[in-house]
DNA sequence: ATAATTAAAGACAAATTAATCCGAAATTAA
DNA sequence: TTAATTTCGGATTAATTTGTCTTTAATTAT
């Protein structure tokens, strides 16, 4: 579904919104640990994520990551940073030209799951999947 | 959303359909034309869809592929027999372990997406799809 | 029988994605 | 200032997927 790089992505996003002491860096090492993925691909992914202003980073002793703890932020905005809006877009049978006004043979089926996808991503934001985490109800790894 | 393959997988059985002539065997060179994608690919597309079982071939002059025209073919089967079932199975965020009794933190708002995605490809058959291109709605290739 | 045609099969090449490595730059603390 | 720590950035490697090529086997028609 997603990209190993957009799995990664979520799995750090919702992590660091757990994190309750807010202003904290939290380093590569200890999300590596929480979320158990390969640590120079997950820096690689850190970097992306804050390339794309998702979060900041600060580097020497004592740095790390963090939310910009300002508004909400949703899945949707993680796998469009990450995997871009392929997934929305591209034509399930990989049609160059697929739309509307010249759809493939299975483009209205698709629409409707498409829509839902992205409903759930848009209506999920990262700050919600944190409460389910912090309650004990889901694992961030096994 | 699928693989390469399984686009190919999808456009080459729903074009097979759509052939009236019934026990017609139809040759790769054909497919390709009429589905637009990558000859020798394709091949091995068609090999694969071969040895599932899901269509029949014919080596020799005048030979090809064609629908062993039994049931009813969904585009689940499809995609099961080239993708394998992942798309269905496999942890959103890539947990090993991703279960009902140890579910990942979006484990249960993807599980409604997946199953309708899942419900759209039992309940869609290529010859349902068939009529609809045959009535000049939808579109095979740009 | 022979030649032509077509799919089968496996080896090979290219492109993409996943993942690692290492030196440089920034920051902190001694 | 110096040393230690941590991210940044680019280069590199590995794995997977995509795609090609070439030979063989089966089938048909001459």
């Amino acid at each position: 579904m997603f990209s190993r790089a957009g799995e990664i992505a979520l799995k750090i996003m919702i992590y660091l919104a757990t994190d309750q002491q807010k202003g904290r860096w939290i380093g590569l090492r200890e999300i590596v640990q929480e979320i158990d993925s390969p640590e120079a691909f997950t820096a690689k992914v850190l970097q992306r994520l804050t390339r794309q202003g998702l979060i900041r980073s600060l580097r020497g002793p004592s740095g790390g990551f963090q939310l910009p703890n300002r508004r909400a932020v949703t899945l949707h905005e993680i796998i469009i940073a990450i995997d871009g809006e392929g997934i929305f877009t591209k034509c399930v049978l990989g049609l160059a030209e697929c739309s509307e006004s010249c759809p493939c043979p299975v483009h209205d089926k698709f629409k409707a799951v498409r829509d839902h996808l992205a409903g759930v991503l848009i209506s999920t934001t990262i700050e919600e999947v944190k409460e389910g985490l912090l309650l004990g109800h889901y694992y961030l790894k096994v």
